[in-house]
DNA sequence: ACTTAATGTAGACAGTGTAAAGATTAGGTA
DNA sequence: TACCTAATCTTTACACTGTCTACATTAAGT
């Protein structure tokens, strides 16, 4: 219902880009295919070679959407509760529904796309991975606050994250059986590492 | 230099599963091929078929061949260590240094096998995935050990493997730059969340 | 109106999974 | 021994994939 009668579809790049999202989306790399992008466009199936070199840089172009996409949701995250001491419970929060919400992203993102992570805490901040810089500043500047002791903020940066990255991977597997609700118990599991810097040791005894 | 001149194999079966291992340990996942691992034997393409419904079919001998060296490993760590407080570790370590032996392992068993992995702690030895019961079954058994609270104990596994296979996760991802040994550091992060049950508060502070 | 570059189509090729028909062989039975 | 049967393997065929090449269409500038 759109434009298939001219022979130029005008822009797309930005098509393909969106149909395969829409693609990896619903049915996840395995049946992933330049044709059926193409298909999707209305196109033929040579034409998305006028705009990406082969199938991997489509595949890249979609990555860094993604990317950006869960940066932003991290970024209204941290807008939306600031720097408060539980700050870093939303965080884990939003990390793991995004990934719910798109159950195809997470092993899409991080065991089939070329992502680049430095957890070395070098500085970075524009090649790096978005998300873990964004997780990493808001992080040490709490331990900051907590008066964290300096020589073991790295560890603590690495161990959350994995932590979280963790939880993400188990709550996004199919075939994972579990009696509650992953986004309400993230609070709990923190629970359970009672730390200093997670200030909300409070609710436990 | 073996039999190739007689018209049957003899044991095709297990050489599949055996060159397929092989072929998931070397290239991954993305370039396993039917056609590939029947080439590696010595045979027709067509003949997988006299022994395995279709590619699937083999990639699930696989994964399980694949957990079981991973139960193994799993067990004897503890055979090793006992139920000495500080045996978490030595499984922590294991686990992820089982991973970073075969980097190829990660993604298949957890984002493109069909294991089944229940974590509703219910009774389920024999139908779930082997070494989420050995784990489980540990540090329940360390918890009760060091009295932690009963009702926190369930948190507290799920967490705990969280975490681990958080970080065993990122130590076998493609493009993750780390300027530590994630081996040696295990400990170190498990000292970031100083917890009851894990008997190794003792070296901080 | 003509040129040029960008963008699209069509056809070909090798590699893939899988199905079907047939060849080979092992093992049991007469 | 000779035969039968089921298991195992080969061959052929087909649809689908990524990618390459030759060519068609079009937009934009001269």
């Amino acid at each position: 219902m759109k434009k298939k009668q001219t022979y130029h579809h005008n822009d797309l790049k930005k098509d393909l880009i969106k149909k395969g999202i829409d693609l990896v989306n619903n049915e996840g790399l395995k049946s992933f295919s330049l044709r059926k992008v193409a298909a999707a466009c209305g196109v033929s199936h040579g034409a998305p070679y006028s705009h990406f070199k082969n199938k991997e840089k489509l595949l890249s172009e979609i990555q860094i959407h993604i990317t950006e996409e869960f940066s932003k949701v991290l970024k209204e995250t941290i807008a939306k509760h600031g720097e408060k001491p539980d700050v870093l419970e939303h965080l884990g929060k939003a990390y793991v529904v995004f990934f719910m919400d798109n159950p195809h992203y997470f092993s899409f993102l991080y065991t089939q796309s070329n992502i680049r992570i430095d957890l070395t805490l070098n500085e970075n901040e524009d090649s790096n991975y978005g998300p873990f810089e964004i997780y990493k500043e808001l992080s040490l500047s709490l331990m900051e606050k907590a008066n964290y002791p300096k020589d073991k903020q790295k560890d603590a940066v690495i161990a959350l994250w994995a932590f979280i990255h963790g939880i993400a991977s188990l709550a996004t597997m199919k075939k994972v059986y579990y009696d509650e609700n992953w986004e309400k118990k993230i609070v709990d599991f923190m629970n359970v590492f009672n730390c200093s810097f997670l200030e909300n040791n409070n609710t436990k005894k």
